[in-house]
DNA sequence: TAAAAATACTCCATAGGTATTTTAT
DNA sequence: ATAAAATACCTATGGAGTATTTTTA
């Protein structure tokens, strides 16, 4: 039995005569009858009661045309479904993101026209350090993730540019800072930052700690905090000051004066991180997204 | 696409090679990889990404394998019910039955047994007068019936005598004739009878008035009732006599004398009544409990 | 370099076509 | 007698086989 059946069984119930059924079908009659002949051998017992003037169905053909009727929908759905899928336009995408990343106009935009373009897509957004979802992305657990350096050094990875924000120092609206329009690295020497966790330590704290060495000083650590979020609530309270990108500004939430960095050489990057080769059209069309007028683009093989 | 092709995805994904699928599925390499991008070519995406160790599905082709699966359950499935329904081994079989045939021990046995014998048929049993069953088999609302003559006069009918029953008069235990052996007709003619409405009249009352006009009597009808048990109940509060199919007795449950009815020629019949060439082999399994030691009958058509 | 997939070709099974016979009312 | 299905026979598409080349880690 396949697929050919199917259509047999469902034109000769809709038509009720072979002859009708086989013109609907564009063949003749008689290969028609020997498909019919055909399956009813193969299942072994018949499926359609001859009679003067056509066929009625037995009560197993009865059953039969009806599970015809679903399989050929199941079939055209299947292959329309992957179809979809092929095209980006259906299935599933797993889209990483950083707490500071999510922030960035540009990140935002990406991912509202995303959602707008290709409502047929479901997009998961997932938040993990960037260390976490490089690690997800080389196991498949995540096809695309807007993450900061450092990169994986090995091949195999494709990352495009999607922005490059700059820093800016976050501060106690009590601090004697907090009505400067800029800042230098230098004149932070004597303060006391807030810092992450160092077990969650993301690239962009290592920078800036870096950064400060380079400038002449270890930045005296106070309070430490998992999130940005939360550092910045320190700051609000006075537990110290810290180093955020730009995009940050205005979500202090009150309580925090943002001054900007000047002449330290820090800033704060964010690029879209996939696996080479990734086979996801739904990626390849994420990925298009940031940069509109890349030509090209279909994954063309011939 | 086909179910060639489904068998192909299915063995291609569990193998991860096309080399090793198409030895799993007994042909050589050539012809699966063929198959494969003619499947790739008539959805327009690619469904499997070549890599130098084998193959890896893309989105779409996991999500088609994983349609191909069930599709081809859905098949299997279909073929195994279809056969099984041809077989008489599954479905429906609606079977009708009168109000006092489903009292006779050969209808009882009948059921019970078939319901052992094909547990997977699902077995629906309706009561009806025997002129409605007519009606409903003509219709085919019903596949077979117990009714009692008459019979419809046609072609295209077939019966098959289930039992014959002697009638027996019920009698309030009060009644002179209470605890009599057996009656004549002729006794009963100053009697008062118990009978069915007139709209619902079955052959059977019509016969039993027949009987009293050749015994010499019109029978004195008193109360109207619209169903045999009703009417052994009014038989029990003294509104008069009736007479019944054998079978009933035991069933007056207290306040009724059975009597046996002798020399009247009065019998009830049951017999299995069915459209001829009906196409159900549940039906023919069915008709085969009446009497198991009949031969042969497998819908043979070579 | 080696293992796997793709290509080139050949063959044959079978779906489909044409002509005709059989069947059932 | 007629309409429809079945049978007989022929053709040709495409699925499968064998030999070989291409690809990529």
């Amino acid at each position: 039995m396949d697929r050919r059946h199917l259509r047999c069984l469902i034109a000769l119930d809709e038509e009720g005569s072979i002859t009708r059924a086989a013109e609907r079908l564009g063949i003749a009659q008689p290969p028609l009858s020997m498909q019919i002949k055909g399956l009813e051998r193969e299942i072994g017992v018949p499926l359609f009661a001859r009679q003067p003037r056509g066929v009625v169905p037995t009560p197993a053909g009865r059953v039969l045309i009806a599970r015809a009727r679903e399989i050929e929908q199941a079939f055209q759905r299947a292959q329309d479904e992957a179809r979809r899928i092929g095209e980006g336009r259906a299935g599933r995408l797993r889209v990483g993101f950083t707490e500071s990343g999510i922030f960035n106009p540009v990140v935002i935009r990406v991912i509202l026209e995303y959602r707008a373009a290709y409502p047929g897509v479901d997009l998961a957004l997932e938040e993990h350090l960037s260390t976490e979802m490089i690690a997800k992305l080389a196991r498949d657990e995540l096809d695309l993730g807007f993450v900061r350096p450092p990169l994986p050094p090995e091949e195999g990875w494709t990352a495009y540019p999607v922005a490059r924000e700059a820093m800016v120092v976050a501060l106690p609206l009590s601090h004697r800072f907090a009505s400067r329009t800029s800042l230098h690295l230098e004149e932070l020497a004597d303060e006391t930052f807030v810092f992450f966790h160092r077990r969650v330590r993301p690239g962009l704290t290592d920078r800036i700690i870096s950064a400060c060495e380079r400038a002449g000083f270890a930045p005296r650590t106070g309070q430490v905090v998992p999130k940005i979020t939360s550092a910045l609530r320190m700051v609000a309270v006075g537990a110290g000051i810290t180093i955020v990108p730009a995009s940050l500004v205005g979500f202090g939430a009150g309580g925090v004066a943002f001054v900007a960095l000047g002449g330290s050489g820090l800033s704060a990057e964010i690029v879209l991180l996939g696996r080479e080769n990734h086979p996801s059209a739904a990626a390849q069309n994420f990925i298009r997204q940031i940069a509109p007028a890349r030509p090209g683009g279909s994954p063309d093989r011939s």
